[in-house]
DNA sequence: TTAAGGATTGAACTCCAGTTCATTCTTTCT
DNA sequence: AGAAAGAATGAACTGGAGTTCAATCCTTAA
């Protein structure tokens, strides 16, 4: 044997690696899946297009990984969110707040992660990162109810609902920027229908 | 000139250029548009390949096409649904239920018309599918305003809302067929959170 | 220093759905 | 009937995205 692998060149492949998932998540962030092809992957991360081919066994792959990493962050920034202090209506609140505002300030990512529909397997990345925000949500409406605050009520549904809603509100402005009071009446209002979604019933 | 083109004759035009149309809705109802080839569509429809190109320009515009007859009646029942007699809140309920039901109904269909992005002018079409169930929403919500049954409210948002909620909640179900309660269960819910969410804020 | 093992390269290949077009078939009008 | 114009045919073409692989470069261990 006349070669082995040192942590040194075990370092320069992670390094390798990391290139190609940042410089993927770039352009994705830019272009969106579908706007993003290999070769363009391989000279943002300033390798070769076949390199990226040893570190990641198809497109999908790859992209399934950056898809995974920027829901992980974005979920744990939503988690936090959730877990303030504050009534569950006021964190209820925070929280489609945030989700709102951020996925407006990252219009292309937020965009490729939650609506751009390319194959079954990234759909399926898809509807992985939108779950855990319907947890959460849901979370917080079951508290909500414990605390007399939200009516009686299928929190799995109403969670998967308000999910909806934000999105909706949401897909036309990350397709093409609107003016921004109109971004902002829309989140305040988005806003108030998520609570009285979940708001209780008066008759 | 040797050749004119005779009522009879067009007759025939239009009968093949139906024959396409409807062979192309049979088709993205089982398969969705991706799943759709034009040779597909051509043998189902008992032509030529080079025939569908002799009727419409592209795959984009003969889908454009299905999806605009498709959504143009759908979108007449539901406004029927929405003329019907009764309160606004009764409606809403009705409404709800129907688009619900009618989706779960003819599943692939829904599923092409609703979610499945394929290319930037079929989204748009999409896009124009939605818009007019959010109008005729609006509308109702705007009624229910002023018969003090809603509280006051951005109508646009809101119904946009719904029609975000109506959809997350039956992608799942558009996908994979659950069980028959299940889904009775997710419609009653559903119909429910839509209530609420165009419903008085109660303090 | 040198040979072997592995990583990298990028031009070329594959694959395939959408589209074309030379040919054939039909219809119309004289 | 015959010629002209149009419609239909479907095998072949095309373009572009994802992927491959023979050649090359680099690293390690002797």
């Amino acid at each position: 044997m006349a070669y082995r692998r040192t942590p040194k060149m075990q370092g320069r492949i992670d390094a390798a690696r990391e290139q190609i998932l940042t410089a993927a998540h770039r352009l994705v962030a830019e272009a969106g899946y579908g706007g993003t092809a290999i070769p363009d992957v391989a000279k943002a991360a300033g390798v070769s297009t076949g390199s990226v081919y040893t570190h990641f066994p198809s497109k999908t792959a790859l992209f399934s990984e950056v898809y995974q990493r920027a829901a992980r962050h974005e979920i744990e920034v939503f988690r936090e969110v959730a877990d303030t202090k504050g009534t569950p209506r006021e964190r209820l609140t925070q929280m489609v707040e945030t989700f709102a505002r951020r996925a407006l300030a990252g219009r292309k990512l937020a965009w490729a992660l939650l609506v751009e529909s390319v194959n079954e397997e990234i759909d399926a990345d898809r509807m992985r990162f939108r779950e855990p925000y319907r947890a959460i949500i849901e979370d917080v409406i079951n508290e909500g109810i414990k605390a007399d605050e939200f009516v009686v009520q299928d929190a799995k549904v109403t969670s998967m609902c308000i999910v909806g809603a934000i999105v909706e509100t949401l897909v036309r402005p990350l397709s093409r920027a609107q003016q921004a009071d109109e971004e902002e009446r829309l989140v305040c209002n988005l806003i108030q229908v998520c609570l009285r979604s979940a708001g209780p019933i008066m008759r």
